[in-house]
RNA sequence: GCGCGCGUAGCUCAGCUGGUAGAGCAGCUGACUCUUAAUCAGCGGGUCGUAGGUUCGAGCCCUACCGCGCGCACCA
């Protein structure tokens, strides 16, 4: 992927009259490329909402040309900088004419830099009447079309500069992204809570149950996965002394893309020393409604056009009980595997995976589609969950799931913080593993001798920053909070 | 990975029952000193995703491949 997943296309430039004009700025001795402008006083947004106020006072802007409409002696300019649009007007008799036939090398798309006074045309627009302006950088190759915009999915993703460039509202998107995550920070900051960084590059991928991507570093001669959670490091932190740390970081999946799933994404994870799940619940709330603040201002919002609020305890249901709810077995009766099975065949669905997957099958085949309010999914079975505590029914983790519109966002557990325990629960998915479940989490050593050294009891929580991105933001696809999805190659 | 759909000018899109490629924006030339999807007059622009096939003739029908989207599968 490095350098980008396309070919440079250099040759030939779909507007050789743009490479014409440049030669035309070099020979009058204008750098068409630029250079330092300093002393930008104001951005688009500011004058348009302060005209009045700033009416009659210089002021020295910076932007994009996105569109001209000459009039001969005079011209209007639409200038884009990063907050917004502002409308230049330029006089032959302000500028002068050598500074006017500048103009003629102008193009859609090139930056430019302008002096002048605030002032509000005729028809009402707020407007900088230019008394002078310089070419900042040429651009060879036109912006997307002014009205329309860039429609076409693939070339959005593609070219996200392009789509950034063209529609407003996805530049407001992944402000709204960083919002959420600073509200994250902020929340997590102010609770006490360490930011730490943990290696991308594992020997082995641990933490979560999914297929990690595998790379090789040359000079030790080793092959390395990267990592599919952070969870196993951030624990270390706490055998270490670390009483509370997170870590916002990408994660890498090797599994299939889907409207709610990209090979990398962004986990939060958090460890609290002393705590336990229930802790993990208050702070589940109080992160979702932190960041609906600051990205909407309100905790209410909107996904797909169904309401939901954030702003309130959020529901709590065990495993089981949701099960039962919508019409399911009674898995609290289920005692051994043969029972999961069986009931696993009543249901249609497939009763010759690994047990774990059929456990999450039944769940998925029956509650999950009906959990729509902000719930915590509680007690799931023990045997998905390798690195929780058991419950007082020990078939039962003490972990949970939030879970909004139907969609897991995180997963929190109280620990385990028993080497003996982890140690059992390694080798049962060591078993599953021989059994053919692919994605069982495998035994890691290095992790159970630091446990040995002894952890506090811990409660731990993860939150898939893309996914909650995408319900506050009501985007249909989660590739539209991400600044750059992954794509092939183009042919 | 499987199924369905899409791919026409730089962008947004038309293109009928198979008959030889269109519009708007953008570009170029000219006019215009308060326009704003500026306007007016004129001009240029296409391996119709790629490669085969059927046909007198393919943007259109068939096959394969490439890319994208959606659904399923896998996962969060």
């Amino acid at each position: 992927m490095a350098g980008g997943d396309t070919e440079p296309r250099t040759e030939p430039f779909s507007e050789p009259q743009r490479l014409e004009k440049l030669r035309e700025l070099v020979s009058l001795g204008i750098d068409p490329f630029g250079h330092r402008f300093t002393g930008i006083t104001h951005h688009a947004e500011e004058i348009a909402a302060h005209c009045d106020d700033l009416a009659g006072q210089a002021v020295r802007i910076a932007g994009r040309v996105r569109a001209v409409r000459l009039h001969g002696g005079s011209c209007f300019l639409d200038l884009h900088d990063e907050s917004g649009r502002i409308q230049v007007y330029v006089r032959k008799d302000a500028v002068g004419d050598a500074s006017f036939r500048l103009l003629d090398l102008l193009d859609l798309g090139d930056f430019l830099g302008v002096d002048g006074t605030v002032f509000r045309t005729r028809r009402g627009e707020p407007s900088v009447d230019a008394t002078s302006f310089v070419p900042l950088a040429k651009a060879l190759r036109p912006p997307p079309e002014k009205y329309h915009g860039l429609q076409e999915t693939e070339l959005r993703y593609r070219y996200r500069y392009l789509d950034l460039m063209a529609n407003p509202e996805v530049r407001r998107i992944f402000r709204q992204r960083t919002a959420i995550v600073q509200a994250f920070r902020r929340t997590l900051d102010a609770r006490g809570f360490l930011e730490v960084e943990t290696p991308v590059l594992h020997h082995q991928a641990t933490g979560a149950a999914a297929r990690p991507f595998e790379t090789h570093h040359n000079a030790l001669d080793l092959d390395l996965s990267l990592r599919i959670a952070l969870e196993l490091h951030l624990k270390r932190l706490l055998v270490g002394g670390f009483e509370r740390v997170y870590e916002i970081g990408r994660v890498f999946r090797n599994e299939g893309i889907s409207t709610r799933h990209n090979p990398e994404y962004t986990l939060m994870e958090c460890y609290q020393a002393y705590g336990d799940r229930e802790d993990m619940m208050d702070l589940t709330e109080a992160l979702v409604r932190e960041s609906a603040l600051a990205a909407l201002g309100q905790t209410r919002f909107t996904y797909r056009g169904e309401e939901f609020d954030v702003g309130e305890p959020w529901r709590r249901v065990t495993f089981a009980q949701a099960i039962r709810d919508h019409g399911g077995p009674d898995i609290d009766k289920l005692r051994a595997e043969e029972d999961w099975r069986g009931v696993a065949r009543e249901a249609g669905v497939d009763s010759a995976q690994p047990i774990t997957k059929l456990m999450d099958d039944l769940f998925e085949h029956y509650a999950q589609p009906h959990l729509r309010q902000p719930t915590f999914l509680l007690d799931h079975p023990a045997a998905m969950s390798p690195l929780a505590r058991a419950a007082a029914d020990p078939r039962y983790a003490l972990r949970f799931e939030p879970m909004i519109a139907g969609m897991e966002i995180g997963n929190a557990y109280t620990e385990q913080n028993s080497p003996l325990a982890q140690r059992e629960a390694f080798e049962q998915q060591a078993n599953e593993r021989q059994r053919g479940d692919a994605e069982a989490h495998p035994l890691d050593e290095d992790f159970l001798f630091a446990l040995e050294h002894g952890m506090p009891p811990t409660g731990g929580l993860g939150i898939g920053i893309d996914r909650i991105c995408m319900l506050l933001l009501d985007a249909p696809n989660l590739r539209e909070v991400i600044l750059f999805p992954l794509q092939r190659p183009r042919a």
